[in-house]
DNA sequence: TTTTGTGAAGTTTTTCACAGCG
DNA sequence: CGCTGTGAAAAACTTCACAAAA
């Protein structure tokens, strides 16, 4: 079945509820608590959890424990995956130090920068190569995924050097550079200084308030 | 008029390339042409810039600053935003440091954290306050944006502190903790755990390709 | 001829409203 | 009775297709 992307996106956010309450000690929470904690209409809620099957008790709400293992069931892959980071900068390391980063399901294969103090050395134990060396490295070592945290001016060429590695498939992009990729090569896009400005913009707005 | 949160997100988009393209000495450009640089269709180019009145010329295309200064007209308000941050950690300070924060429209009023090191401290030219100081000094400088980039456990209490102001009008969430805030409160939220998790999930699903 | 601007059509996503089950 | 699960309706957003302008 088709699974929309919002619904994925909110998945990953019911997940974290999920191991808090259980954490707290809940056992049940309703679609209604759900949505109130985290800011979405409970109707919305339970079409998301709808789409894998009937997970919820009606009269009484969604076991924690059980719906908490049956969104890991969905999100996660058995297999675990391989990334590079190309960008070794402010924001790149911010990533690597990252509680969330360092997962089982997540190796960090390779590390790449322009920066000769950084060439050659480990950081957070994962080695960093010279970013010439991204077709020869990422294929060698089977990382389907680049996280992309270079200056705007890199971004193309660091994108085409990955792609000629024959195994990438999917980047997360947090430069603010725009690329091209073919049509098999999933992006996601993160731009926090464009989610500032889209919040000021609606700031000097008052009457409009968007969803 | 009722502009959709897309197409703002788009115009920031639109407004990079386009100081990118007058820089390197371009003077007209298609919609095709910023679709393609981009990865957007054209008629969603023409859609998006047909909101804010007629700035093309049929048969030609886009005036490169025309359109540029346009836009920059459209993002920008008159005044100076007051904004704070809250958790001054590796993202935190990474932001700091970004060249995108250090604009004329934003002005750094003040910094919280938790971490005795930091209070007191200035970092990147911004005094660092207590966390506890965040009413009282918010509302003498008055910000009204906040920057939240706090552990999980500590978002909640943050904007309470924040709300509790009086002065505070809308949140940039770099903190993967959800939190509740009244309705008058504008959130954006950017979440880049969950977006690798989105990534992933859509690359073991070989055949779901979205948007 | 080329490319914009835009109603109308299409698609996606959210919300409603209520049947159905515990 | 209370809360889920879900078709159907509504809203939001994107794409089409073509008239109109340069």
């Amino acid at each position: 079945m088709k699974i929309a992307e919002p619904t994925i996106e909110r998945l990953v956010q019911y997940h974290r509820l999920l191991e808090r309450l259980r954490e707290e000690g809940h056992r049940v929470v309703s679609s209604q608590q759900i949505g109130e904690l985290l800011g979405f209409k409970a109707s919305q809620v339970r079409k998301d959890l709808s789409y894998f099957g009937e997970i919820g008790k009606r009269g009484v709400g969604y076991h924690v424990e059980r719906l908490c293992d049956h969104i890991v069931q969905i999100l996660s892959s058995p297999k675990i995956w391989r990334i590079a980071m190309a960008g070794i900068g402010n924001i790149g390391t911010a990533l690597l130090s990252n509680q969330s980063f360092r997962s089982p399901k997540l190796r960090f294969e390779a590390l790449f920068d322009i920066d000769t103090r950084k060439i050659g050395s480990e950081i957070f134990g994962v080695h960093c190569w010279d970013a010439s060396e991204i077709p020869v490295v990422m294929a060698e070592r089977k990382t389907e995924v680049l996280i992309l945290a270079v200056p705007a001016r890199a971004a193309q060429s660091c994108v085409d050097l990955a792609i000629s590695s024959g195994v990438l498939r999917g980047v997360l992009a947090l430069t603010q550079g725009s690329f091209v990729v073919p049509d098999e090569i999933l992006v996601v896009r993160v731009d926090i200084p464009a989610e500032l400005e889209k919040l000021l913009f609606f700031l000097k707005q008052p009457e409009v308030i968007p969803g």
